[in-house]
RNA sequence: GGCUGGGUGGCAGAGUGGUGAUGCAGCGGACUGCAACUCCGUUAACGCCGGUUCGAUUCCGACCCCAGCCUCCA
């Protein structure tokens, strides 16, 4: 038995986690709409899942995991209509870039990537057993689903419908039976993207897309369903009223998990409020990993206040954790330690990971392997914490390139090569042979100008970029 | 207003009924020609007020403050 817990929303409690079929482990996650480039709050929920599921993968024999992309969507049409574009070209566009975008973050792609656009005729076969089953109705070209019908509605974001009512900012439509009551299928006018249907040419509302391609790829009850805490309403609740409602298993999802916000200022980071930082920009300044290890050092539910210092710190930390991976002849990378036995990674590192993804916990233990291994006194000792560490950085999505890449990989833009700076430290020991310090040490600071920092030791001198 | 979650050292962020993580930054020392790297040591915290307890940052209650959701959103 395999002690994993996980926080559940639909208890509110950590629950050990016991999956329906444990020879096969079934993970769906949220994706992003593709309308422009995503956000580094888009890329917390990849992150954290593929940490996820690099430990469940350890755990199970077999873990399918499916994460969507939504590439119809009013704000997709908008965005086309403003640039000139087709709308399918701009979705293809910016599913490219996300999947891109997520790499970038040392992100595994799920096993499954599936588009709602694929998966119309699902969409709709869902929505006739809906209205088969009286949870759902026709009106004025729309198909909409009737709150009220369904009895556990509110179970997972725990309101109650007169909770929701006094909230009052539901869209009251005259078509709508019950103001709670939300589109499954709507009508396009002739330059709106649609499919022809049983109530017309139309296209699909956005929750059921999920319940369509979850039933499709996963079957009708799923272990884990993940997604951002602010989907939890009104998305996640009216997926599962209508998941619920047209399949005949009565679970949905066993463990529903809910990643907290990034927040940038004082305020959730947000494409509407206009406080985004995409990945794009920021991996112009800062490597995916150091992102990534940013995202990883706060616990997945809680908000993660974004900063540039934050960034700094994320930055230093995995340095020093590079950094006692440094040794000639030691190349070595965390891929080297992909998909063992969860017996095989360090337990420190894996206890806390069970224990609902405790990533800051499992830094902190990543860090006691790295001190281990640079005072370890003899070689064999080195090994063995070499490869505790570098097995603790997959199970982490960390530690994915060698020491020595990552501190002299350079790019287009920098003054000096490998080459040239190989030959300004040749000249510097030479100088400090001669007894020349003053000469030496003028070429450490030019170097130290151009971001090159020097580190000498008895088998001779290396060097970083900053 | 309702429903969630949270307030820990300069910063980030775990955790615990009594020995007070971890990282970044700081300080002292070792190493070094001097530095950097590394090593050793070290400063420093638990929103506020009560209660329970031999003892609370950790449990209970009130209060204050913050964030998220209640509309599209990861």
């Amino acid at each position: 038995m395999t002690d994993i817990y996980l926080h559940n929303t639909l208890s509110g409690q950590k629950e050990r986690f016991i999956p329906m079929d444990p020879d096969h482990v079934r993970v769906y996650v949220c994706g992003p709409t593709v309308y422009s480039y995503v956000h580094i709050g888009n890329g917390r929920p990849a992150v954290v899942f593929d940490t996820l599921t690099r430990l469940l993968r350890s755990a199970y024999p077999r873990v399918t995991y499916v994460s969507n992309i939504t590439d119809i969507d009013d704000k997709i049409n908008a965005a086309a209509a403003e640039g000139g574009e087709s709308i399918k070209d701009l979705a293809a566009r910016y599913t490219e870039a996300y999947l891109q975008d997520i790499q970038t973050l040392g992100v595994i792609p799920a096993d499954v990537i599936p588009l709602a656009t694929h998966h119309i005729q699902e969409i709709v076969s869902m929505i006739n057993e809906l209205i088969d089953a009286e949870f759902a109705y026709v009106s004025a070209g729309h198909v909409l689903f009737h709150v009220p019908a369904d009895p556990e509605y509110g179970s997972l974001s725990k309101r109650s419908l007169e909770d929701m009512v006094d909230g009052a900012r539901v869209e009251v439509a005259d078509y709508k039976k019950d103001p709670k009551d939300f589109v499954l299928w709507k009508p396009s006018s002739p330059e709106q993207p649609g499919w022809d249907s049983p109530w017309g040419r139309g296209r699909p509302g956005w929750h059921i897309e999920c319940s369509a391609m979850v039933k499709k790829h996963l079957g009708e009850t799923i272990d884990i369903h993940g997604g951002g805490a602010d989907l939890t309403f009104p998305h996640h609740e009216n997926e599962a009223a209508q998941s619920r409602c047209a399949n005949a298993s009565k679970d949905y999802v066993r463990y529903w998990l809910h990643n907290g916000m990034l927040t940038l200022g004082s305020e959730k980071m947000s494409k509407s409020v206009g406080n985004v930082m995409t990945i794009r920009s920021l991996s112009q300044k800062h490597s995916g990993e150091t992102l990534r290890y940013a995202l990883l050092s706060g616990q997945y539910r809680s908000s993660l206040a974004w900063s540039e210092d934050l960034l700094v710190q994320a930055k230093s930390s995995l340095d020093s954790l590079y950094q006692s991976l440094r040794g000639k002849d030691h190349q070595e990378t965390s891929s080297a330690y992909a998909n063992l036995a969860l017996g095989a990674y360090p337990q420190s590192v894996v206890t806390a990971l069970k224990d609902d993804l405790n990533t800051p916990r499992a830094l902190a233990a990543m860090h006691e392997l790295g001190a281990a291994l640079r005072r370890a006194e003899d070689e064999e000792a080195r090994n063995q914490a070499r490869s505790a560490l570098l097995a603790g950085g997959w199970l982490l999505g960390l530690l994915g390139q060698s020491p020595d890449e990552h501190f002299t990989a350079g790019d287009a833009q920098d003054s000096l090569d490998a080459q040239q700076i190989e030959a300004l430290i040749e000249a510097r020991r030479q100088a400090r042979a001669d007894g020349d310090y003053a000469g030496a040490d003028r070429i450490r600071d030019d170097l130290a100008e151009a971001g090159i920092e020097l580190e000498d030791s008895r088998d001779g001198t290396r060097w970083r970029r900053r």
